[in-house]
RNA sequence: GCUGCUGUAGCUCAGAGGUAGAGCACUCCCUUGGUAAGGGAGAGGUCGAGAGUUCAAUUCUCUCCAGCAGCACCA
């Protein structure tokens, strides 16, 4: 028998025979190892405790201990073990594909009736008695043609496609325990019962589409799913808190904004939520300033034509709104709904602003001298979205982009790109996000232009991300059909990620739109077009912003900074003259004279999240101080008048103007 | 847009085939109280919209609208 090496974590090595798996390899060490061992990681590869080792590698045993692979096995195998369950309860039901998720999984199933909620208790019961079952675990690498076969036998016609979709070289593995079967790729628990059963939660079911075919409709039954009981009770309570961070629950509570029915997908901005809205605009407006940009406003009701001069009517018509104007129309008599077809002009809202900024850039002849250009817009847009696709302030309807087109020659666009990055990086970090993820799409395989502009294009940006020195994750394939392109990413409360910056590459529009430059040569050229946004959108921004402090926003950019709150009716006077001084250093101050106690006006504002309380009694008055309160903290600092105001207000000043 | 669920007072929710309730918020009165809810009284609703079934619909049925979760989409 020929004898192979394995090493341990601890550098140690030992010989076995080869085709040893990692289960003889446990049970060689200790016995107590045997029983807890769930997986291996072999030469970096996640194994499964059955799978026979051929050659030298590494490996390390992996128990309950080790969060990153347990958890993995687990969600995994509940996921295979509710399927099982599904179809133990219904047999006619179709089993599709059920992945791991960040906190659990899923499972697709076609069935023509329903999940219930009650179905989804009966299913957790029956996963519950196969895990109690302690059924083994088998799994076998089974030929293509017979598994395909076996799945047409028995009528698992998702699972036939999912045969099709594996790739040539890959094993098509099969897998039991009791009698049920499926087509997973492991690796896995050796036996259902090592499946914690209470600590593990359906959470609902949902709609979903096979592998994004919208005609094929599927119901998918998600879990979570921890080694224990108490992480799945952690996670429970994480989820509670985050509903309390969702920006569509503190925009009601903070009074920022409401939505309703007339407008779907469009904010109405209330005074406190417009004050964050226009201090971060006007953060925005310096910065770009700073940063070499030129604003512009351009119209939000355009004729039809420019949109199909520059393509997009022709791919996005049916999200644009559309404005159709009888221009015959003159007497109040007329009926706004009735057109006369021959004079109406067709118009579309603006959905983005770069045909308008490529017609700014066309007034007067640009000279190789003018580029790079940067010009920037807060461009209202509005787009017409699909009813399912809107969320809060998130995804709308009607949003402002910190929308800039930068006009530049090839050679510069890897400058202008890295002089974005470090812009949109400075921004990030003032607002409080140090975190962000980088995508780079790189080209499609519909695309327009030739290979080497390509490569040179995406030379640029990739040269220009690693010269910042960030991470970023690649996307091959996911560029605009005109150019590649880099989209920056925030988190919200509950880890939903959230395009917020882009930077994209665009021969393209130029081209269509006829936009030219000329070169130092005297000739005539086509000057690039550098679509980027550093927030996005103010909505979604400010929605994240809203989740990301949990309502509780940095003191310049929160809408109500200070409640100074009188103690006694004497104090009345006093009050409005801290009101006033504050007031007269650029904080928001307001007073809370009313009749109540303070406790009670300390409790209401702090739950209107306003950052600092100032509670003013007979001594304040007397001695000429407050006593400070910040949101949050429990103690109280009695400051001298003079050196609130001078502490407020420099808190009060947005962090470029520190 | 698709699948499923939801829609009752400003908010959170209860309710039943016979035209509505609670807590908080709101208004007024009493209370001048020292850092997260003092006490009392009052006002407030075309039960998302429309149609149907019924003697009778907020309740049952259908259509539409909006919201929620996921999918699909996201220039």
């Amino acid at each position: 028998m020929t004898q192979i090496s394995l090493t341990f974590p601890d550098g140690n090595a030992r010989s076995f025979d080869a085709g040893v798996t990692p289960a003889d390899v446990a049970a060689d060490i200790s016995n107590s190892l045997a029983k807890k061992a769930i997986s291996a990681t072999v030469d970096g590869e996640h194994w499964d405790l059955a799978w026979p080792i051929k050659t030298d590698a590494s490996i390390a045993i992996h128990t309950l201990k080790d969060e990153a692979p347990a958890l993995e096995l687990i969600r995994h195998d509940f996921a295979h073990v509710m399927a099982r369950a599904v179809q133990e309860i219904w047999p006619d039901v179709k089993v599709t594909i059920g992945p791991v998720t960040e906190h659990g999984w899923f499972y697709d199933f076609d069935r023509a009736e329903p999940f219930t909620p009650e179905d989804l208790g009966q299913i957790e019961a029956k996963m519950k008695e196969i895990i109690n079952a302690r059924d083994p675990v088998r799994t076998e690498v089974w030929d293509r043609e017979r598994a395909r076969q076996f799945y047409m036998d028995n009528g698992e016609p998702y699972k036939v496609d999912l045969v099709d979709r594996i790739p040539e070289d890959a094993d098509i593995r099969m897998y039991w325990h009791g009698g049920w079967q499926d087509l997973c790729r492991g690796p896995h628990l050796q036996h259902t019962g090592q499946l914690p059963a209470d600590a593990f939660k359906l959470m609902g079911v949902s709609g979903s589409h096979w592998f994004g075919d919208v005609t094929k409709n599927l119901q998918r039954i998600s879990g979570v799913g921890f080694r224990n009981r108490e992480e799945l009770k952690a996670y429970m309570t994480f989820l509670e808190e985050a509903e309390k961070r969702d920006h569509r629950r503190l925009g009601r509570e903070m009074d920022l904004f409401h939505m309703q029915e007339e407008a779907p997908g469009q904010v109405f901005w209330h005074p406190n939520g417009w004050t964050v809205y226009t201090t971060l605009q006007d953060y925005m407006r310096r910065k770009q300033r700073k940063g070499g940009y030129q604003e512009v406003n351009t119209p939000q009701v355009v004729d039809r034509k420019l949109w199909e001069a520059s393509g997009h009517w022709e791919k996005y018509q049916h999200n644009m709104f559309i404005v159709e104007v009888d221009e015959s129309r003159d007497g109040e008599n007329d009926d706004a709904t009735v057109r006369n077809k021959e004079h109406t002009r067709i118009n579309a809202l603006k959905p983005m602003n770069c045909p308008c900024h490529v017609q700014v850039y066309n007034q007067g002849l640009k000279s190789y001298r003018d580029l790079p250009l940067r010009m920037a817009e807060f461009g209202s847009c509005a787009r017409f979205e699909p009813s399912g696709a809107l969320h809060g302030i998130m995804r709308v309807r009607g949003f402002t982009q910190d929308d800039a087109h930068i006009f530049c020659t090839e050679d510069q666009i890897q400058e202008e790109c890295a002089r974005f990055i470090d812009f949109l990086e400075d921004v990030y970090r003032e607002l409080g996000f140090d975190d962000f993820e980088i995508r780079f799409a790189t080209r499609p395989e519909k695309r327009v232009g030739t290979e080497e502009s390509w490569d040179h294009v995406e030379g640029a940006l990739e040269n220009a991300i690693k010269a910042v020195g960030r991470d970023y994750v690649l996307e091959p394939g996911d560029g605009t059909f005109y150019g590649p392109k880099l989209d920056f990413y925030l988190t919200d409360a509950i880890g939903r990620v959230w395009q917020c910056g882009t930077f994209q590459v665009d021969p393209n529009l130029p081209e269509r739109l006829d936009a030219n430059y000329i070169d130092s040569d005297g000739d005539k050229k086509r000057p690039f077009m550098l679509h980027r946004a550093c927030l996005g959108s103010f909505e979604r921004f400010i929605g994240i912003l809203i989740e990301e402090h949990s309502g509780k926003l940095p003191f310049w950019l929160a809408p109500r900074q200070v409640v100074v709150a009188s103690i006694t009716s004497e104090a009345d006077d006093y009050v409005a003259e801290v009101v006033d001084a504050l007031t007269a250093v650029g904080v928001r101050a307001e007073a809370d004279v009313r009749n109540e106690k303070i406790n009670y006006k300390v409790r209401e504002h702090s739950v209107g999240k306003v950052p600092v309380i100032l509670a003013i009694g007979g001594r304040e008055v007397t001695e000429r101080t407050v006593s400070l309160r910040r949101l949050g903290e429990k103690q109280t600092r009695t400051v001298a008048l003079d050196d609130v105001v001078k502490e407020l207000g420099d808190e009060a000043l947005a962090p470029d103007l520190r």
